[in-house]
Parts: structure tokens; sequence; C-alpha cells
DNA sequence: TCTTTTCTGTAACGACCGCTAGGGAAATGC
DNA sequence: GCATTTCCCTAGCGGTCGTTACAGAAAAGA
């Protein structure tokens, strides 16, 4: 028996035959971020889900597959509800450098911002997890991100911005582990103002120009 | 009836009455401490670590409790023979600088030794997890190290090694930040030689001298 | 109205979780 | 030898996990 699988709002594909889901699927999905957000992948169970999406097991199974294929919707509405400012940074700053301040000084705000979890979900939410393909997908964005900082630096190097012989891959690691220690640390009850001391020191490895 | 409650190896309190034990406790410790390390607290099943320690489950709740008092003294053992670094570094260095040159460069080599489990087991083993009281007595000591990284910072301020404006709890933050991002790198991959370029980077916040 | 389609709620599946009762097995002291 | 103490193994406890069968309810099309 063939499921209609994973129905996104059907917007006017036709007429919406057959009984209507009686939830707002994008809301729903915005209260299991914030429960995968907090909680991570594996501490965060089905019931757990159902109760703060406020629907059933099955209805939870026929919108959005199954945990896995949920959680990875998840990630892509954190991606570009929350995790959005570091793209923004690089691709609007006109500098490497001020790319990086900038999503330092964002981060130390978005990740102890009142009324939602702490930290970053992508570093956090897939850690100690027994199922190797979500562990392996956050993985990837992390090191995505790692590799987005360095083309960026590349390209002030080769601009003549930065210096011919700066290591643009280990300035790039030095940004993405300020960045990861300080979500580890916001997780860890730290404050806007403790984190953004900490990323205005971070900054001054950058060289003089 | 009151049991014997995690007998530690007796040495020659009496004679040892009674059936010894089979198995050599401090063997099937340093496994709980691998699987742990590697695994995190709930990822690692009860049948996981008597299938590692090669003990049955009866044995390991006689020898250590149950599974939250075997992690506690699996970080207890961690702590003594793998997290000792940053202790040794903070109470041998002549300088707070110098103990956190110190620790960033050993970090890089401790975080990706060779068999086994890459990054630090205090900074990932109990992220995700469902017993409160577990994820606290890590960050407990995540938050403790930073103090004490303040500690010697504040300690060379006041014998004027350091300049009397430095921000000492901004300074410890951020080297706590360093390594902790640096052992969430090298969970991600990193090797040693990229987690050495990032601390060398880390270490031009200084002043001058 | 009647059929068709789709969603919802109940209730349960098999698997695994942390943990332990209970019966022998292996050492001691006498 | 015997009784005592302690350990190990088998088997299973109650509970939760992710997932789904099934039947009834609510919409559209005829």
């Amino acid at each position: 028996m063939v499921r209609s699988e994973e129905t996104k709002p059907q917007f006017k594909t036709g007429k919406a035959r057959g009984r209507p889901r009686s939830f707002d699927r994008t809301t729903a999905l915005e209260q299991a971020v914030l429960a995968f957000w907090e909680h991570g992948y594996e501490a965060t169970s089905v019931s757990d889900l159902t109760r703060v999406m406020g629907i059933g097991a099955p209805s939870l199974y026929a919108a959005f597959g199954d945990k896995q294929a949920l959680f990875a919707e998840v990630v892509a509405e954190y991606g570009t509800r929350y995790g959005s400012f570091t793209g923004r940074a690089l691709a609007e700053e006109p500098t490497a450098r001020a790319a990086v301040a900038r999503i330092l000084r964002e981060a130390a705000a978005e990740y102890t911002a009142p009324g939602r979890p702490h930290g970053c979900l992508v570093i956090h939410a897939a850690t100690n997890c027994t199922t190797p393909e979500v562990e392996e997908s956050l993985r990837e964005r992390r090191n995505a991100n790692l590799v987005a900082f360095e083309r960026r630096i590349e390209a002030d190097i080769a601009a003549g911005e930065l210096p011919a012989d700066l290591d643009a891959a280990a300035f790039a690691r030095h940004a993405g582990a300020v960045v990861q220690g300080m979500s580890q640390q916001a997780r860890d009850g730290a404050s806007r103002q403790e984190l953004e001391a900490v990323a205005e020191i971070a900054m001054n490895i950058w060289p003089r120009t």
C-alpha cells in the first residue's frame, strides 16, 4: 500500500480530498524544533514530540514520515530560521575578518537568546547518538561550515586583504572552535555578555592591517 | 538487607572471605571508561558495558552499584588517568600564559591520541542526557575548570605578570572555549596537527610582554 | 444520500532499557 | 568433612522505546 508520504502543506494542488488534518503542520514542526534543540535527537522521545506538538503518534508519522525524517526537517527548519546568521555574515560583510567578528558577536546573542534553548542545535543535538546517520549528518554540517569559513578567508587572501602566507584552514578552524566553545558555554550557563567578551578577545588573533 | 556496596579492591582488610571475584575490577573499570568516553552516558547501555567489561550484569551491579555510580567512578578514573594534564600545567608552569599554551598544545595531542576515543569525556559524555544529575555533574566539572583558569590568571595579575586591567574571567572563558571547540573538532575528525595550528593561533590573544 | 478519501484516537506490537530474584558454584573458616 | 560467605549465571521483572493495525470520524465528490 503506497502512502502519500510526508505531504507537505498542499497549496492548490487539486482540492485537498478527504478529511483535512486538524493541526498546523508548520507550528507543529516549530515545536519539534524546540524539543530537539533542547534535548537532542535521542533524548527526545516520540511521546515527548507528540505531547509538545499536540498531536497523536499516527498523525506525526503520517505528516513527517518517522522520527529520523522529522529530525531532518527540523534541522532544515532550524538552519533557515535560527542558523542563517553565519551565512549572512559571510555573504554580506566586506572582509573575512569582519564576517567572523560579526559571527562571533551574533553567536553570543543567538546562543543565549531568552525564550528558546541555548547554544546551537547543529553542534549539540546529535552528539552521543546511537543512530550513526543522524550523528554524521550534523557532523557534515559542522565541517561544511568550516569549509565556508576557509573559502571566505582564501578569497580575502587572493584579494590581498589578508597576508599571502596566512593559514586559511587553521584560521577557519580557529573561528569554528571558538563558535563551538561559545555554544557549549551557553549551554553551561554563560551569559550573553560573558560570551561577547570571549568573542572580542578571540578577534585579537587577526593580523594588524 | 544491607549490601557490601561497591567493594573497592580490598587490600589487607582481613582475609577476603567467601568466593573471590573472577575478574579484575580495575581493568573492567578501564573498559567502562573507554565505552562511556566513546558513546556517552545514555548511549552506552548496561549490556554494552557487560560485553566490553567481560562480566555479567549482576557482577557489574555487585561491584559498582548501578550504572550511575559506575559512571561517577569512570569520570574519576578518567580525570586521574587522562584529564590531569590541565591541572598539571596550571600547577607547574611559571605563568598563566605558559600554562594555557601548554594546555592547548597538549589538548591537541590528547584529544587525537590513537587507540582511544577522541575528544574529552568530561565535555561530551553527558550532553543530551535524560538523567539531570549526570549532566549536571559534568557541567560542574567544566565550570570548575574555568574557575581554575581564572584563579591562575588572577594570580599572574596580582604578581604583576599580566596587566591589572586584564579581564581574568573572560580570558579564562576564552581558553575554555578554545579547549572545548578543539575537543568537538577532534570528535569531528580533526588531526593533531590541525588542532595544534588552532592552539598556536589562539595564543596570539595574550598581551605582549 | 452515499461512496470515497484521508485523518484521528485507541491500543498494542516486538525490542530494548536498567535492574534484580534465585539457585547453584567456588572460595573461606572450622 | 562441614557450614558460611560471596560470586556468577540464567532468567525475567516492569517500563519505555519507535512504530503501526485497526476502527471510527470528518471532509469532498457523486
